[in-house]
DNA sequence: AAAATACATGAGTGACCATTCAAGAACAAG
DNA sequence: CTTGTTCTTGAATGGTCACTCATGTATTTT
């Protein structure tokens, strides 16, 4: 009986997941959201009662599940050692050297932004940095057991670190997105390991 | 022959910096500011000409000058080592752990914020990052010379790689104020230099 | 074709935003 | 005391904010 929907909810979260990634919550807004997905508000609020918070916590998601598994790449297949640990870091620095890439990454920015006053982004964000956690002690791990790394260092602590290293990594380049500090930190974070 | 001003710009532009530093700069409003100050806005236009925008450069460098050599500490010393470098880093932990602490630190949200968005904000936090790898790497250097830590570390590398860890360690913080993982985060910081 | 249902539209809501400005007030010099 | 100068005040500006709702529309069932 009902008129059908014009436009499908995923692709409008994932035009709202863009702005918000490039320019934060706060300074994006519901008529941003109008423009860049063509659906207007009314449409808007009644394909997401909640509207502009429930729309960022949708995107969040969204980004969870669509860009950084592509960003991850090898580093989350079971048998990932320091070379997809390594391509990791050196994709988040080309990333961060790129025009496209400058934003950083939509999760830190949400942690800066937003996590002290949203209980629910913080969550997602807590969520995404025990992935990363999880995904990096399983490669730190084999990268031990295969001498890429030397045996004193700890799986789960490095991993520990190297978690807080490429968060900080993102900070830094996004004040000062310079190749030659980037990499630096990127090599020099492994060459302690090694 | 004028008539003398009524209040002092450094005690508002300090209480300017609060805001900013707890609230963010967006989300700060100049009503904020002239609650926080008692400073009305007309005032407060006449004394900072470029408003809320010019109010913030300056809270930015009122905190490199304020409150940054407070939390660096002994570590901006010229003979720093070891201990004053991880005493910095306890002491951020500790202080994303305490209400008074939680909002990290201005600079690192400011990179996130504005950063991509406003060149003179992010001139000064990469004023403020070469200032934390310029210590760190004397700190470095000196702990290396005193067998603090393992002979095959770099002064200068080691401290790009702290720099980002410290970064990183805020971004965490904010997300996931969690004592064991914070203080894991350092020990094994530590840990992989020793 | 008529009724029922959900959707689309966009002007409208009041609140808040950063900023300005006209008017009055306080001081110092003459 | 008068005049000149700067400061203080707070109402007013025009804009934007997130959000709502009355009206009209498209589709399916009867």
């Amino acid at each position: 009986m009902p008129r059908p929907r014009e436009f499908e909810p995923d692709t409008v979260v994932d035009q709202a997941m863009l702005r918000f990634w490039w320019q934060g919550y706060r300074a994006t807004s519901v008529e941003d959201l109008v423009k860049a997905t063509g659906v207007k508000p009314g449409s808007l609020y009644s394909a997401f009662p909640g509207g502009k918070h429930t729309l960022f916590l949708k995107s969040l998601e969204r980004y969870s599940k669509l860009v950084v598994p592509q960003k991850l790449g090898e580093l989350e297949s079971p048998d990932a050692g320091l070379a997809e640990l390594r391509g990791y870091f050196d994709g988040l620095v080309s990333d961060l050297l790129s025009p496209e890439g400058r934003q950083g990454c939509l999760l830190v920015n949400t942690a800066i932004e937003n996590a002290a006053e949203d209980d629910e982004a913080a969550a997602v964000v807590r969520g995404h940095l025990a992935r990363l956690e999880r995904c990096m002690t399983t490669a730190l791990g084999h990268a031990r057991d295969r001498g890429e790394v030397r045996a004193s260092v700890d799986p789960a602590g490095g991993a520990k670190v190297l978690v807080a290293t490429c968060q900080g990594l993102m900070v830094v380049g996004k004040a000062n997105p310079d190749a030659t500090m980037l990499r630096a930190i990127v090599d020099n974070a492994f060459a302690v390991l090694a």
